[in-house]
DNA sequence: TAACATTCCGCGC
DNA sequence: GCGCGGAATGTTA
């Protein structure tokens, strides 16, 4: 009845100012990363097994700056590899527009789509958006709808709303907007 | 085939 | 201008 061993690390746990953040590694570099649990105290279960690739200190050490400059609104320095091997090729194909976006930039699931040369693909941008195994480095929180209207996450709106604000989004409501248009503020 | 983290258009306030 | 409803839409399990 056991299945075939994980082909995955055991969560490994980084702690934020927030909560602690659980990591998972393929053989390939960080394949998943989960959000703190919303009960705050709760610590992650760091579970040996697995698969235990070589390199693994160091992506982690990468995983764990990267998030926490993410948090801090900055752009991280350097990402560990991603293994974004388990999304179909559109999927993987939305992941790797979305790591262009810079902190305080956003797109609607429109302008993903389009860029992808497929302007009518906005719904199947936010399916892709919400499949997305790793929030926050692949910066999912920075697609919003068209109109300025915020959209959906799937860890919790007001995380979303949290990340852009800490970023330097203008959120009111159910409204965002970069606080510093193109061209700078107008007087 | 049904379910979506959408978008667009037309209406009525 | 805003909020509604309805239809078209691409991708996925």
């Amino acid at each position: 009845m056991n299945k075939t061993a994980s082909a995955f690390t055991g969560p490994l746990a980084i702690p934020t100012p927030e909560g602690e953040f659980a990591a998972w590694y393929s053989d390939r570099g960080l394949a998943r990363l989960d959000f703190p649990p919303r009960r705050g105290s709760a610590r992650v279960r760091q579970r040996a097994g697995g698969i235990r690739p070589p390199g693994l200190h160091q992506w982690h050490r990468l995983t764990t700056r990267a998030v926490q400059e993410v948090l801090a609104g900055r752009p991280p320095a350097s990402l560990p590899p991603l293994d974004l091997r388990p999304g179909t090729p559109f999927q993987q194909s939305v992941w790797r527009e979305l790591l262009e976006i810079r902190p305080g930039e956003m797109r609607s699931y429109g302008e993903v789509a389009g860029r992808l040369g497929r302007p009518r693909a906005s719904r199947a941008v936010g399916a892709a958006c919400g499949a997305n195994p790793i929030p926050l480095l692949v910066p999912c929180h920075r697609v919003v709808a068209a109109g300025g209207r915020l959209g959906g996450f799937s860890g919790g709106l007001s995380r979303k709303i949290a990340l852009l604000s800490r970023e330097g989004v203008t959120v009111d409501g159910s409204r965002v907007q970069q606080s510093v248009p193109r061209g700078g503020w107008p007087r």
